[in-house]
Parts: C-alpha cells; sequence; structure tokens
DNA sequence: ACCTCAAACATTTTT
DNA sequence: TGTTTGAGGT
C-alpha cells in the first residue's frame, strides 16, 4: 500500500502525500500535475478514505474518465466507481437533478446549448420589436453569461449602476428586459443553460442549508485540476463546498490560463491564498514532457508577459530538434507544405498519424488542413467545431427526445413542431407564441387547450395541433414504459423523420440518414451496456454534456489530429504544428488592442508551444484567403518573441512549385467535392472495415467497462457488425463493433 | 403554408 | 467563399 509512489519524483512525492487541509500546486507545463492528482486520490484512498467523500473536478470529461481507470490501477480496487469525477458541468447538473424540486425545476429538466440560447434570445428580441442590429444575438448572448459567471442575476443587474450604464451607451436600454425575460422563459420551459448549471448550484449552496450540509459532509475532499481557469461563480460553489473541511486541494498554472473570455479569473488563484492562509503551496517545475529547445522557447516567449507568477520551467530532456518556422505563400501552400512534412515524417522515422496535431487559433483554419489530408490521403480527426449531437438533423430527433421528456421544453418544441412539415406554419406558431407570453404560460400549454383558446386559427390547423400533441403525449407516456432504444425507434418513425430521410437520394440527405442510423446505433449501445435498463432521459442526461472528444471512437485512434489551440490543453503529441502564425490571427484581431487580451494570447501561443514533445513547427502564410478574398499577412508578434537559438528558419520547398497552385486548388477542391460532399471523422471509412475485420471469433478481447472476455460469434456486416461476446464476470453482451472500445488480446 | 432564389453576412476561443 | 436569412412567388 502506498508504494505506487515510487513513480513519482521528490516534489510530485510531496504533494501527492498531502493529506489534510489546504493545498495547492503550481505546476508548470509537462510537470506530471494530472498525475500527481491522480496519485493523491490513489493515496486518499490507501489511507482509508471512501471514494464517495472525494470529489474531483476536471476540465473536461475525458480527463475524468481516464483518470478514474488510472486510479482502479493503482488503488487495485474496483471502487473508483464511487469516486465524484467530473467537469464543473456534469458534476452539478447530477447534484442539481438530485435537489431539483428544492429550486422548482423538475428533475428532467433540459440543458439548453448555445444554440438554443441563441434561438431564444433571438426570438425573445423578435417579440419585443427591438433592432437586431444593436441587440446582437451573440453579444446578448455572452453579456447574459457574463453577468450569470459573475452572479449577477436579473434583480441584481438593476443595483449596478456600472453596467446599466454601459448597456445605455451602447444603446441597448432594454438590456435588462431581455435578460429578465430570457431568465423567466428558461424557467417556464425547465431548462437550464449551461451558466445556470453553475448559477442554480451555487443557488441551492446558498439558499438551502440542508443541501449545503449534505455536500459538504459528503465531499470531505475536494481537488480541482486546471484551477486558473475556473471562473467567479465555481470559485464561489468551491468555496462553500469547502468551507466545513477545508480539505481543498487545487492544481493549476497562470500561464496557462487562457479562458479568460469565459469568465475565468486569475484572482481565484489570489484569493485562495487570502481564504486558506495556512494553505501549503507545492511547485512542480521539472519539464518532462518536451526537448530542451522547446522549453526555452516556451519561457522566452511567457517572459514578454507582465503578469505572472514566479516559476522556472526546466528540464532534463536533450535539446532535440530546432523549432521550424516556415513561411508559406497561402494557406493552401501551407497545409501542402505540412502534408508533406507529416509524410516525410512518417516515411523516415518510427511513428504514427496519432503522433501528429495540427493546432490553431480558429476553426475556420481547419478547412485547408482537410483539403491537403484528404488529397494526400491521411486520416485524420477533427476536435471542435460542431459536434455529433448538434449536427442538424440529428439535433431536430434529439428534439422529440428532449419534448417527449420534457414537454415546456419550448426550443425542443419549435424546432419540431413543423419538422417534418405537417402544416403548422410560422404564422400559427406567431400566434401560439403571443398567447402563451400573455397568459403567462409555456407554449405546450396553449396547445395543450387549443380548442378553448379563443385564436384566430384555423380549425383544419387546430386539428393537426391536435394531432401533434396527441403523438407527443403518447411518447411521453412510452417513455416510463419502454427502453432507450425501443422508444428511440418509434419516434424516429412515428414522427416521420425516418420516412422523410429515407426519400432524400442526395448525398448530403443519404449522410443524414447515416446520422440518424448512427444516433439510434449509439442509444441501442447504451442500452445494451448497462446492467439496469435504461430510459430515453438516462441516454438524453447523459449525452447533454458530452463533447466529440469525450466519446472517442476506436476507429479515430491513429489519425492526426486537428483542433484549436484551447482544445488542445492537457494534451501532448511527439510532432506538433501551430499554423496561422500572423498578426491578426494570432494574436486575434479583437485582443491586439488590449495588453491583457493580448497577453491572454500569448499564454494561448505558450500552451501551444508546450504540447510538443520532440519537434515544434511554426507556420505562417504571405497571404491567406479570408472573406472571400486574399489577404496580405503579417508574420506574428510572437515569433519575434522567440529565443532565435532555439529556431530554424527554412525555406519551403513546394513540391508543386511549377504549376500556379491556386489552379491547382480549386481543380482538386472541385473534383473532391463532387465525389465526397461530407466527410465526417466518424463516417466509416476502409480504414475502419478493415479494423472491424479482425474481429474473429474465438478471439479474447478485453473491454473498458467489462473486463475481459471471448467472442463467441460476430453478426452483421460493415458498420452493423456485432459481436457476442462472453465476458468472465459480467456474461454475454452484444456489443456493435463499431462502437465498443473492444480491444483484442489474443486471436 | 411552403418553396426558391438572391442578398447579406461572416471569423475568436467553449462547457 | 459558403452559409444563412428574408423577400416574393405559387
Amino acid at each position: 500500500m502506498g508504494d505506487f509512489l515510487k513513480d513519482l519524483n521528490a516534489e510530485q512525492k510531496k504533494a501527492a502525500q498531502h493529506f489534510d487541509g489546504p493545498c495547492m500546486v503550481i505546476a508548470g507545463p509537462g510537470s506530471g500535475k494530472t498525475r500527481v492528482l491522480t496519485y493523491r486520490i490513489a493515496y486518499l484512498i490507501s489511507k482509508g478514505i471512501s471514494p464517495f467523500n472525494i470529489l474531483a473536478l476536471t476540465f473536461t470529461n475525458k480527463a475524468a474518465k481516464e483518470m478514474r481507470k488510472r486510479i482502479e490501477n493503482l488503488s487495485g480496487e474496483n471502487n473508483s466507481y464511487n469516486l465524484w469525477m467530473g467537469t464543473f458541468h456534469s458534476v452539478f447538473a447530477r447534484i442539481l437533478r438530485i435537489e431539483s424540486e428544492k429550486l422548482n425545476y423538475p428533475s428532467d429538466f433540459t440543458i439548453y446549448d448555445t444554440e438554443d440560447s441563441k434561438n431564444l434570445i433571438k426570438n425573445i428580441v423578435k417579440e419585443k420589436g427591438l433592432d437586431k442590429d444593436i441587440y446582437k444575438t451573440s453579444v446578448l448572448k455572452n453579456r447574459i453569461s457574463s453577468l450569470k459567471n459573475n452572479f449577477i442575476t436579473p434583480d441584481d443587474y438593476l443595483n449596478h449602476i456600472e453596467l446599466i450604464e454601459a448597456d445605455n451607451i451602447a444603446k441597448r436600454n432594454e438590456f435588462s428586459n431581455v435578460y429578465t425575460t430570457y431568465a423567466q422563459r428558461c424557467k417556464q420551459s425547465s431548462a437550464m443553460d449551461f451558466d445556470d448549471l453553475l448559477l442554480n448550484t451555487y443557488k441551492l449552496l446558498n439558499e438551502h442549508p440542508e443541501s449545503l450540509h449534505k455536500y459538504q459532509n459528503k465531499f470531505t475532499y475536494i481537488l480541482i485540476d486546471e484551477y486558473q481557469d475556473t471562473n467567479h461563480i465555481q470559485y464561489l460553489i468551491i468555496k462553500k463546498l469547502a468551507a466545513l473541511n477545508e480539505n481543498i486541494c487545487v492544481v493549476g498554472d497562470d500561464a496557462q490560463s487562457i479562458y479568460s473570455f469565459r469568465g475565468a479569473n486569475i484572482q481565484n488563484i489570489l484569493d485562495f491564498k487570502t481564504d486558506y492562509p495556512d494553505y501549503v503551496e507545492y511547485k512542480l517545475e521539472q519539464n518532462y514532457r518536451s526537448s530542451g529547445n522547446i522549453v526555452d522557447a516556451a519561457n522566452s516567449l511567457i517572459k514578454n508577459n507582465k503578469k505572472q507568477f514566479d516559476k522556472t520551467v526546466w528540464t532534463r530532456n536533450n535539446k532535440g530538434n530546432l523549432i521550424v518556422v516556415c513561411k508559406a505563400q497561402s494557406d493552401n501552400h501551407e497545409s501542402r507544405l505540412i502534408a508533406n512534412t507529416v509524410l516525410s515524417i512518417l516515411k523516415s522515422k518510427k511513428s504514427n498519424y496519432k503522433d501528429f496535431a495540427i493546432l490553431y487559433r480558429t476553426n475556420a483554419q481547419s478547412r485547408s488542413i482537410e483539403d491537403a489530408f484528404r488529397r494526400t490521403g491521411i486520416p485524420y480527426k477533427i476536435y471542435g467545431g460542431l459536434s455529433f449531437y448538434q449536427r442538424r438533423e440529428v439535433k431536430d430527433v434529439l428534439s422529440y427526445f428532449r419534448l417527449s421528456i420534457n414537454q415546456s421544453d419550448e426550443e425542443a418544441l419549435r424546432r419540431v413542431i413543423n419538422y417534418p412539415a405537417r402544416g403548422i406554419g410560422s404564422t400559427t406558431l406567431q400566434k401560439i407564441s403571443i398567447q402563451a407570453v400573455k397568459k403567462e404560460v409555456s407554449m405546450w400549454e396553449i396547445i395543450s387547450n387549443i380548442e378553448n383558446e379563443e385564436l384566430n386559427i384555423h380549425s383544419r390547423t387546430r386539428n393537426k395541433l391536435k394531432e401533434f400533441k396527441q403523438m407527443i403525449d403518447y411518447f411521453t407516456n412510452q417513455s416510463n414504459i419502454k427502453s432507450a432504444y425501443n422508444l428511440a425507434e418509434e419516434i424516429v418513425k412515428n414522427s416521420g423523420i425516418y420516412h422523410q430521410l429515407k426519400q432524400d437520394k442526395t448525398p448530403e440527405g443519404v449522410n443524414r440518414f447515416e446520422n440518424i442510423q448512427e444516433l439510434i446505433n449509439g442509444i441501442k449501445y447504451f442500452c445494451e451496456n448497462n446492467t439496469e435498463e435504461k430510459k430515453l432521459k438516462d441516454f438524453m442526461h447523459e449525452i447533454a454534456l458530452m463533447t466529440d472528444q469525450d466519446n472517442e471512437k476506436d476507429i479515430d485512434y491513429n489519425k492526426v489530429t486537428l483542433m484549436t489551440i484551447h482544445a488542445s490543453k492537457g494534451l501532448e503529441f511527439p510532432y506538433v504544428f501551430v499554423i496561422g502564425m500572423e498578426e491578426n490571427l494570432f494574436p486575434s484581431m479583437m485582443s491586439i488592442e488590449s495588453s491583457s487580451d493580448l497577453e491572454e494570447e500569448r499564454r494561448l501561443f505558450y500552451v501551444a508551444i508546450t504540447r510538443a514533445e520532440n519537434r515544434l513547427f511554426l507556420s505562417y502564410a504571405v497571404n491567406r484567403f479570408r472573406w472571400g478574398q486574399y489577404i496580405q499577412c503579417e508574420p506574428s508578434r510572437f515569433l519575434a518573441e522567440l529565443d532565435k537559438n532555439c529556431l530554424e528558419k527554412q525555406e519551403p520547398i513546394d513540391m508543386h512549385k511549377k504549376q500556379p497552385y491556386n489552379s491547382v486548388y480549386r481543380y482538386i477542391k472541385k473534383s473532391h467535392s463532387n465525389q465526397n460532399p461530407s466527410t465526417h471523422s466518424t463516417k466509416p471509412n476502409n480504414n475502419q472495415t478493415k479494423k472491424l475485420e479482425s474481429y474473429n471469433s474465438g478471439s479474447k478481447v478485453q473491454h473498458s467497462h467489462f473486463g475481459k472476455g471471448f467472442i463467441i460469434r460476430v453478426e452483421g456486416s460493415g458498420s452493423s457488425k456485432k459481436a457476442i461476446v462472453q465476458f468472465e464476470k459480467v456474461g454475454q453482451k452484444h456489443l456493435l463493433l463499431k462502437f465498443c472500445n473492444l480491444k483484442i488480446i489474443d486471436n
């Protein structure tokens, strides 16, 4: 017991063995921060602390999942399941579902995503007859979000003169009205947006002492990863929860704070020191991840920031290769160079696609890389952008699910009431909406009582509304009886979506149809992989806060990773390319006026650099295609800030020099879009089918949940291929190979 | 109520 | 450039 700590260095060990009382771990990039957190939890468990009493808040659900697995291995016990571990949002959503009635919500409240919130704001602005150019949806959304993250409710807003003045100057005199209405409408829809999950948790702890005591006594040990990226409301929640035992451990790095636009506040680190004056501080400064040149370059960059804590990151690793800075003629040229570099490294060194990451400032930059990779046959996966659950057709189906579970969900209602078209148009919807506002009830209530409403709606339309209500009511009834899979299938068929999509033979339509099938298969997998029967609401709870990163598929294992720098936080790769190193792009145009914004961009670049283990490539283009035309670009100021001794300037070798690259690009792009109009990383490809072929009956396999077993037989083909597996501990299971993490141990 | 086409708009980062 | 929105026709 406890000797697993031998894997740690002296500093790490000290931090991991911290037992009681508050502590702060300041940890540079690659210093084994997550490792310390993991070992500390395992250590606590080994000292007899029950996993039930440990709360660990991580930045992504994926990080939580991996940590849980490692803790299980370390402590050798199978009780890590009882740890409360996940993102702030997912952990608090779980608490809120348990305590929902205290806050007057049903436990099956909907979680509105950004799109839902924006649609709601758009509707409110329209209803109130406000100028949509002044009351811009995205601006309002951000403003409301930042208010909530600072625990300023619509009522509190009226007490902040400076806020009101700021809105008056921006000619948004009605902002308070919009904010109030937004909050009311969310409540009326039994919905919480992302920020409400935090806000309402704080309200719960603040206004309900019995709940506060319950969770204070439950979570006797609290650990928080990436503390530098917590915001004010998260700080308030943590402070409340930790007040009784003060066994709070935060881990972070001020130099990697990159989420201030989301309300993250370095002040939280400073406040920690005053809130818990007897805290113990640990510093992890040795970098185990990156080569010497990379560490040196990162240090030389971050030196340019005025505001930062005293810390020296160093490494014993070899100097390694110099960092390559590469100039390209255009964004497409840049992408081709990167594709060629990836291929040449693969040829000369022992490496895999998964060892490469392409990092960029904005999501839009992925497109030209994608084109170059598709052309050269480099397999890749994209994180961020539109997640699977946000794709239009998927969200349409999910909206039926949502409405069936929570009939008040107005955004879901608006989405599906006339999809597929059933003769309930915008005029009717408008009338219902106005009536709902007038009577201060939900739109669903108006529809439920449509025959008694004095509305100028044609009787034929009234009947359509009645039919629609009957259908949803039926689904709602079934949702308590049927399993998630059975009901999901029934909803897709009965609602007419199945029929509608099947008729569409265009490539896009076929793709949409496949996505719905993938969704249904996912639900099936969800049902089959749980011991107790799962209802549709369980599935919806599970996916509400999931990102693409959280349910990475086995198929995507060996691919080059494309992601924004923000999304790359906490990850590492042997080969890293940071692209678009240009003024106005990185640093972003929006940030160059304010020094604090600029410092955040610099920290962002610091994060990007320190993702690299062996080699780092930085590139910029002289011309970039933006807003429909080529724009001349200057190299980023950050390049000049890097220590020259770490850099190697490389003149580009263009493999297509003899051809004008524009025309080559256009030609390729056209021919490609004809063949393959829309590729999503989850779409099956040859690579995957090959992989699925390798599952045979008799193979010994390992599953992440069920442990070891062997394949009894294999059924189906292509992407619906499944294996019937006899597991040692949990018996027989039917697993869809496309989805499950089934590793072959022995063939 | 629904479909079609042209004008307008867009690019910061995310749970 | 690609997507979304709204006006106008059916």
